[in-house]
RNA sequence: GCGGAUGUAGCUCAGCUGGUAGAGCACCGGAUUGUGGCUCCGGUUGUCGCGAGUUCAAGCCUCGUCAUUCGCCCCA
């Protein structure tokens, strides 16, 4: 029973209908955002640690505390990916990309790697699939991530989800700097009653008191200033056309003026897709505008939106995808005769399996209802003499004794 | 890093105030010599997570430890 065999903490395998399913959120993506011009780029798992550092930001808890890294042999410090926008904004910006396109769209999936305390819907090892959009700098470009995922959505047959939206500014000085010393003005005037954690927060990043789930703090905060009366007017602007925009696509949103995204290099739009079904994790996915980014890496200013989401928390809220044919169960005495009539279904085409094991013929049926199939193949000693086969039909109880090929057809009728 | 809950058969779990472990499901066989599902009969399955301690006696009490899980922090 217990074996000493044990997965890493936060790891899992994925098997069986889980596996399905990631592949079919996955495989639907594909074609969904390629609708929309998106393509696909597979980058490592492993990058320089500097990349996140530079990019996330040193003073967040992603890079500052849950990387898992690596020195390689000649001592150089690379982590596992706790996140994929850092990879694509690379290749974009290394390869130059921005300068051959006006407009670059880029998808990716794969594990991210965060070295923090298990709970429902959080991994150390979890799977993003996630999207960026560089060059469109309008409320458009923000407003195509909406649409998108809307029909990926539905795609999936993903119900009680919502989107969330706001706007947290930009750095100029007029904008986010501005409201963020308006709230820590109205913050400071009763920092006592706030929570440890908030009056933390109050030093660090005063923003995030904002989506405090302690409900003192949540009553305290209920008349704090809002990002979105605050804004430059280029902010301002983005924000009103993009609702005006998401209202005439009929896309319906919540505002949620507490939102705010844990990664720095955020601006303007932020939104989540959050379900309630998810337990206290309840963000499905959730992303952004970052104009500032590549900058952040002494690049030339690229706009850029993109989102992430998170297909462990997706898979929970799915239906099961739809499941593929099963196999056809050939059963008989001569192990020889059966191995090669499940050899000549399997190159037509057809699934197909068989007890390797000498089983009686009961316990072949046994096993070839199991396994779910609608049809039996029967090859027993009357029909390798008379060289047909029977064919019964699992549902319904009935058989007939016919020709291979004819048994064929009826498989794939 | 912090808090709560839980570890007993392959799975889901029961096990009273301490007295040497049970049910359902699953699996195997038979009733039915080449026919599954339904029914009936029979059978297999355990270092009671691990290690100490208390006791005549520990699945149960105490301590430690590991793991799982749900929260906090944070995030997808």
């Amino acid at each position: 029973m217990s074996s000493k065999l044990q997965i890493v903490k936060g790891m899992r395998d994925l098997s069986g209908v889980e596996a399905k399913s990631f592949a079919h959120l996955e495989d639907t993506a594909r074609q969904i955002f390629g609708l929309y011009g998106f393509e696909e780029l597979r980058t490592p798992i492993l990058e320089f640690t500097e990349l996140f550092t530079k990019g996330i930001g040193q003073d967040t808890d992603i890079v500052g505390k849950e990387m898992y890294l690596v020195l390689d042999r000649r001592e150089k410090s690379l982590a596992l990916r706790p996140e994929g926008t850092a990879s694509v904004v690379r290749h974009v910006a290394s390869q130059g990309l921005m300068r051959q396109k006006k407009q670059v769209k880029f998808f990716y999936f794969g594990p991210m790697f965060r070295y923090e305390r298990p709970q429902k819907g959080r991994f150390r090892q979890f799977y993003q699939i996630g999207v960026e959009s560089f060059g469109n700098a309008g409320p458009d470009g923000d407003l195509e991530l909406f649409l998108m995922l809307r029909q990926y959505f539905s795609a999936i047959g993903l119900k009680n989800v919502g989107f969330q939206l706001n706007s947290i500014g930009c750095p100029a000085p007029d904008c986010r700097p501005a409201f963020r010393a308006k709230l820590v003005g109205f913050l400071s005037a009763q920092k006592e009653a706030l929570c440890p954690d908030c009056q933390r927060r109050l030093e660090t990043n005063p923003l995030r008191v904002l989506d405090c789930k302690n409900e003192r703090c949540i009553q305290l905060t209920q008349d704090a200033p809002k990002s979105i009366d605050s804004l430059c007017g280029s902010c301002k602007g983005h924000h009103q056309e993009l609702l005006g925009l998401l209202e005439a696509h009929q896309i319906s949103y919540e505002t949620n003026n507490r939102l705010v995204r844990g990664l720095d290099y955020y601006s303007k739009t932020v939104f989540e897709v959050y379900s309630a079904d998810l337990g206290a994790q309840s963000a499905a996915g959730g992303g952004g505008r970052f104009d500032g980014l590549f900058e952040q890496f002494g690049e030339e200013p690229v706009p850029s939106v993109g989102f992430a989401l998170g297909l462990d928390r997706l898979v929970m809220l799915c239906p099961e995808p739809p499941k593929g044919q099963a196999p056809v169960f050939v059963i008989g005495w001569e192990q020889k005769a059966v191995s090669l009539m499940v050899a000549q279904l399997r190159e037509a085409g057809i699934g197909a399996e068989y007890d390797p094991g000498r089983a009686s013929m009961k316990s072949q049926f046994k096993q070839a209802d199991r396994f779910g199939g609608r049809w039996t193949l029967v090859l027993g000693e009357e029909e390798i003499r008379t060289g047909q086969v029977t064919l019964k039909n699992m549902q319904q109880g009935t058989q007939t004794t016919l020709s291979p090929n004819e048994a064929l057809k009826l498989i794939r009728a």
